[in-house]
DNA sequence: TAATACAGTACCAGTATAGTCCTATATTGA
DNA sequence: TCAATATAGGACTATACTGGTACTGTATTA
């Protein structure tokens, strides 16, 4: 399936909850309980995008996760990648040697331009749009003739 | 990963390569020497896309497969549901019932729109555009504001 | 120094993916 | 009629990924 995973889904909504107060910090245990989820998978998750460079942590008494940057500059893009790699559509838009077709396929180059529509799309959505009703809408603009 | 699997990938291969001579008829054999993948493989793919529809069949003789649309007509997305089941980016944009937080969840509504947005990208590339050099490029108009 | 909270990683079960194989059925042409 | 061709429809396998859990270690602070 073209489908981000469940993780990501966790994620988007753990960082669209710290969105609300971007300022103060959160403990790995306080998201879980308000997000509704298990505490390990929400830790590991905080864990990953710390790693990522999406969060700042602290450790002891007082801890907790933190944004490392303004919701408006954190985007769905960022996210996905965070969480699950490098982007890519296709197993060949991402990389090269992956897909066994590369030599004689006519259509890679197609792919990968469909790969960095799509990875335009997830970029202009940020955390600080998540929070705003409805504002994710409107067709993508394509040359493609046909 | 966001990604569409290798058997769609494939998919689209084969039609782009049917689309060279939409008239005539094609055998899974031909098709499976000419794109260079297993024969049992591009059978399997041929079967699944005859049964959504996207392509006619003929058994016997001189038997085969053709595209069942024009090559303007058939676009990835249609490809993309034709071997992947219906079209959804999170788990939770597809279908209801299936998101232990659908309930509670924040942004739900914002992923069906992400969701809305990558169908339409895909629906607009046509088999007809994958043959064609570089067409598809541009990057998509939001009215995300963020 | 004890409690808190993150860091890292190993582990497991369930599921999806990629690929193969086998039997049945329809069509054609000799 | 008969044999060859070619699709129809599954069942079946091995592998990889996903979602979720558990455990050990380290930093901070009251
Ligand atoms: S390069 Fe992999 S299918 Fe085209
Ligand atoms: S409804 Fe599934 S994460 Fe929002």
């Amino acid at each position: 399936m073209l489908r981000i995973s469940k993780f990501t889904d966790y994620g988007t909504v753990i960082l669209a909850l710290m969105a609300d107060n971007p300022a103060s910090t959160h403990s790995a245990a306080s998201i879980a309980q308000q997000v509704g989820l298990p505490g390990s998978t929400v830790s590991k998750l905080l864990k990953m995008m710390n790693r990522s460079g999406l969060l700042t942590s602290c450790r002891g008494k007082q801890g907790g996760y933190s944004l490392a940057k303004a919701p408006q500059e954190i985007s769905l893009a960022d996210v996905v990648e965070a969480l699950e790699g490098p982007f890519g559509v296709t197993e060949c838009s991402r990389q090269n040697g992956l897909c066994q077709l590369e030599e004689r396929c006519a259509i890679r180059h197609q792919w990968q331009g469909v790969n960095g529509v799509i990875h335009n799309a997830l970029q202009q959505v940020s955390l600080a749009a998540l929070q705003q009703p409805s504002t994710v809408t409107g067709a993508p603009d394509f040359k493609a003739n046909a």
